[in-house]
DNA sequence: TGATGTTTAGAAGGGG
DNA sequence: CCCCTTCTAAACATCA
């Protein structure tokens, strides 16, 4: 039985779970991580068979969102503001398809109760982070002197296990699996294997400009996820950082490949 | 106020 | 028949 493509369902129903379509577009982006309404748009941009009744498909894909564990909510970083947060897969969640097919589940993703507590404490670290990285930004003190900083210092300063990279982790580094690393075990869908159009072009990597005073993002016991959002945390700053670089200042010099 | 997110409840279907 | 997964509905809360 031939493969099914993602052209061949037209308007009837495709043969995957709303949880194999969330993953699939979130699969599909660049960043590994969606805000709703992407998800969405991936789904009736593909599949013409979720063009009618968004509401009911919609409800059941936000109750699929909530209520299972291999969807991780991440919150919206501060320099792209906007309504609802990002959506990723939990890194262990990963080969969660049996064989890679996106059309059968080995089993159900469930974390322990512990391992659940971890991260919803990790992500409220995160949120904090993101408020008062807001809150920095809206108390408006005197915007940074307008030196750049020298190409040695083009390192976050806040998360210390980010960069260099980690000499040693606790054991917990061998199921490291980050968002947006290849996955060991590659989706089957054709649709995965075609390259996306460009919606939102990935940020080419910028030099990092030092904000002090920010409140360090730590975590006694990083898990794989949390490593994955302190990198994505320290790409931000960066982002910021050149958000708020005065333009007459030149621009930082790039690395020699 | 509409979009987003959480939670509970129940029906349906497959597999052991 | 039970267990599990998926889907659907719905009430409610939260947020930009």
């Amino acid at each position: 039985m031939p493969r099914p493509s993602r052209e061949s369902y037209g308007d009837q129903k495709p043969p995957y779970s709303y949880i194999s379509l969330t993953a699939m577009a979130i699969w599909s982006s660049p960043e590994r991580m969606l805000p709703l309404s992407e998800i969405y748009r991936f789904i009736t941009d593909r599949f013409p068979y979720y063009r009618r009744n968004t509401q009911r498909w919609q409800n059941s894909l936000r109750h699929n969102l909530s209520f299972n564990d291999c969807f991780v909510k991440v919150p919206r970083r501060p320099d792209r503001p906007g309504k609802g947060a990002y959506w990723t897969l939990h890194p262990q969640a990963f080969d969660m398809f049996e064989n890679g097919s996106l059309l059968r589940r080995r089993k159900r993703f469930k974390l322990q109760k512990g391992e659940k507590d971890n991260l919803n404490a990790e992500l409220a670290a995160l949120a904090s982070f993101n408020r008062a990285f807001l809150a920095r930004q809206a108390g408006a003190p005197p915007p940074p002197p307008p030196a750049m900083p020298s190409a040695s210092l083009y390192t976050p300063p806040m998360c210390p296990q980010l960069s260099p990279e980690p000499a040693e982790l606790p054991e917990v580094a061998t199921m490291t699996m980050l968002p947006r690393e290849r996955p060991r075990r590659a989706f089957t869908i054709d649709a995965l294997l075609e390259p996306e159009p460009p919606r939102s072009s990935p940020s080419p990597p910028q030099p990092v400009m030092p904000l002090a005073s920010l409140p360090r993002l730590e975590l006694a016991m990083p898990s794989p996820y949390m490593l994955a959002a302190q990198r994505y945390h320290a790409e931000l700053l960066q982002a910021a950082a050149h958000a708020l670089r005065p333009c007459y200042l030149p621009p930082p010099p790039l690395p020699v490949a």
